[in-house]
DNA sequence: CGCGAGGGTTTACGGCGTAAACGACCGGGC
DNA sequence: GCCCGGTCGTTTACGCCGTAAACCCTCGCG
């Protein structure tokens, strides 16, 4: 754990001779088989906007069951217990997790706050804003997807108030009705949240089996008895995502604008 | 393997005194919590089958997060380590949870491996299928949903060889190209996903405030920033799923109609 | 009658989340 | 100069977790 600012030229007298800095973290060998990166590079003094960071980049590295208290601590140079005095427990650190994942949106210059460009603009922006977040933190987007939300009206994976009130705000800006905005909201959530469920699952599955790079390929699982998925092994294993994104997400703007149109809900 | 027919008449003189079967578990209070039902009826025997139901409605009864090793034998009235006899460790009882559930399409009546009344029906079937499945246990589907696929050709949340199989050869008996077919999979795969997920994720927030019965109502958040939000509450709370379930789907459907006649893969 | 094996229990270990007590350092009033 | 409360991180401790290993009954069978 680097020390040096000589700004702050000691930090504590260090009564233990050796609390050597690359610390193996007792047994296990826990630690060795996570890097956790450099050791932290100008000792910043830990809040909850760094721990938050941290436990993202640690979900990002190494999995979402790998996540403990005190490994995190770890990789922020710190034992466990410093983080319950910026985080109240694992489960508000995992929510603030999801809500710092998906503020990310904010800092993406290709999604706006207001429709500027018409509704199906900003949908299209949006969406494919949250299919970035999703791609780059695929280990993160189950935890979007699947941690209860805190109100009826807050629907994942667009766990935000400010975004779902934008939301709204541009379609019946854009001549929807109450009841054909609310109903589009969810079906835009719903769609975002099976495709980019999917891809990132699929993403997992084709890194995840994780060694066996043996000659001869696949024999985990008797596909004998299932012919078609024989003979479509490789169109099936094809990820052809984007497009498949893309022109979902086309086919439901589509949809919405005749809603829209004809001003009624889809339902009826 | 049943084997107490009245031949076997007696358990185990059972050394000491005070099994008690609704064994409240140490300290915690963890066990008044949860209930765990009847100490069992009969006295069976355990096999593979009997832990992973036990397992099953213990999540759906407690949830994912209540369920220990210790607690699931507490719940069949045994050790845990008795349950490592038939299942080897805790990841492979949720695999087992997983398939288990939606094992429970064959034994739906309304539910037909093979596209008898052609593939709309088929998949109309086969979605209200899941989506039963989902209503009856929405504390595993997020399970169903999340779990790393086997391979990257069994999609959530259809994750069974056999139903890949079958699906794929109805649409292909039906005239889609293989190309489509595997595009409408995975375009179904995806509609299943988010519509279901969204739907049990909104049924666990209705329930799980779990207490303040309070008149005073709702003082959790501040919504005064969020106009929209609290004008639409009342839209935004209502439950249309089950409608909303039936035109996406038939939507979808009208889809794949189109790219079936026309032979294209919807992407192109 | 003995004995091997199947099926459940006991014991033990390291890791986890976290409550509580405990320093070490710091800036500000006297 | 000195003490003193406050901030921030550490230590210690507890109960629960998953699970490896050893153990012990009881039974069916020779």
């Amino acid at each position: 754990m680097v020390r040096n600012e000589d700004t702050v030229p000691m930090r504590r007298p260090d009564p233990d001779p050796a609390p050597d800095p690359d610390s193996p973290e007792g047994r296990g060998g826990a630690a060795a088989v996570l890097p956790a990166g450099p050791p932290v590079t100008g000792r910043t003094p830990l809040d909850r906007r760094r721990i938050l960071g941290a436990a993202i980049e640690f979900i990002d590295r190494n999995g979402l069951s790998a996540l403990t208290m005190r490994r995190l601590g770890a990789s922020l140079g710190v034992e466990a217990m410093a983080l319950y005095r910026y985080v109240p427990g694992r489960e508000q650190l995992l929510d603030g997790v999801v809500e710092t994942v998906i503020d990310e949106l904010y800092g993406d210059p290709d999604v706006h706050m207001r429709a500027a460009g018409g509704w199906q603009d900003f949908l299209q922006r949006l969406a494919h804003g949250v299919r970035r977040i999703a791609l780059a933190h695929p280990e993160v987007f189950p935890l979007v997807a699947t941690r209860p939300p805190a109100a009826p009206w807050v629907r994942p994976p667009l766990r935000s108030l400010r975004w779902v009130e934008s939301l709204l705000t541009a379609l019946i800006d854009s001549g929807f009705s109450a009841d054909a905005a609310v109903a589009a909201y969810r079906a835009y959530s719903s769609f975002l949240l099976g495709h980019l469920l999917l891809e990132v699952s699929q993403k997992g599955v084709q890194i995840s089996p994780e060694d066996a790079p043996e000659g001869v390929p696949d024999t985990g699982t008797d596909l004998s008895q299932y012919p078609l998925v024989v003979e479509l092994e490789e169109l099936l294993s094809r990820d052809e995502s984007a497009a498949e994104f893309e022109e979902a997400l086309e086919n439901l703007l589509g949809r919405l604008e005749g809603v829209r149109r004809e001003g009624r809900v889809p339902g009826e």
